[in-house]
DNA sequence: ATCGATAATTAGAATAATTCTTGATTGAGA
DNA sequence: TCTCAATCAAGAATTATTCTAATTATCGAT
């Protein structure tokens, strides 16, 4: 056999292998569920949706594969003042606005061509690693 | 008598009420502490500071006040990923630049005439009550 | 396929920041 | 001065997260 290409797999649009993390069977979950239902819940909302069909995963283990996740760059990790951490598999550089009156959390993204240099008023030599933007606040719909 | 003024105040700069909360002698300590040293400290950093001046003062006590002063508008509270929360006099719209080879903590300011709109693709409706951004990265020095 | 080494998972204990509880103290206004 | 509500202090409780140790799964080489 010269081809070792399984003849079909699990999760078609995970790759077995992402930047370099073996993607085991409770990290390809707990992906797949943050990619089909994209409400940034908290380690302990994945928990609960997990053992759907992994009836035996651990709390512990969706901290790992969180964190697995989040060290290779494939999901991200929200904060929200002191409140749990939350995850989000959208990649595009984007912010966050937390919709006080029903808890929604909607990804925000720059306009085009906007840098951050140009808004921010940066010391000289910045190098900027991550940025994170957080507004809070309410939907009014007229 | 008329006036209601007292002859000298322990803390001229520091008026006896602000905005509503009354200004007691652990609320004026901290708030001054944390005028004077502008380097972001921790709770427990304040707490350990403010036993200078009130060596009976708890940790407890330190939580209150600084939640106090932050419920009133009065100081603001830093957020950094999971880390222990931060606490910042300076009431300015701004941001923080957080240097991951020193661990100090810039304030950013924005540059004059920006607004958030123009930079951000806010959903319709939006009201912003809050912003926090924060940067993390290195200072480079040619 | 099997073996051995390595990495991942699990359950539960441990940790750390923060909040809560309770009782004592203080201070402003009557 | 007296009263009442606000504040403070000490320590217990809570909660999200991390750590530990033992078990299990996976990969590459035989």
């Amino acid at each position: 056999m010269v081809s070792k290409a399984p003849d079909h797999k699990a999760f078609p649009d995970i790759p077995e292998e992402i930047s370099g993390l073996r993607m085991t069977r409770q990290r390809q979950e707990i992906y797949r569920l943050l990619i089909e239902q994209r409400n940034h819940p908290t380690a302990n909302e994945v928990f609960m949706r997990a053992k759907d069909r992994l009836p035996n995963i651990s709390l512990a283990t969706v901290y790992n594969c969180l964190e697995a996740l989040v060290q290779h760059g494939i999901i991200r990790q929200v904060n929200f003042e002191r409140e749990s951490s939350r995850y989000c598999p959208n990649l595009r550089e984007h912010g966050h606005f937390h919709d006080a009156a029903t808890g929604v959390i909607h990804d925000i993204d720059f306009k085009p061509g906007v840098n951050l240099s140009d808004v921010l008023d940066l010391p000289p030599g910045a190098v900027i690693e991550d940025v994170e933007i957080t507004l809070r606040g309410k939907l009014i719909t007229p």
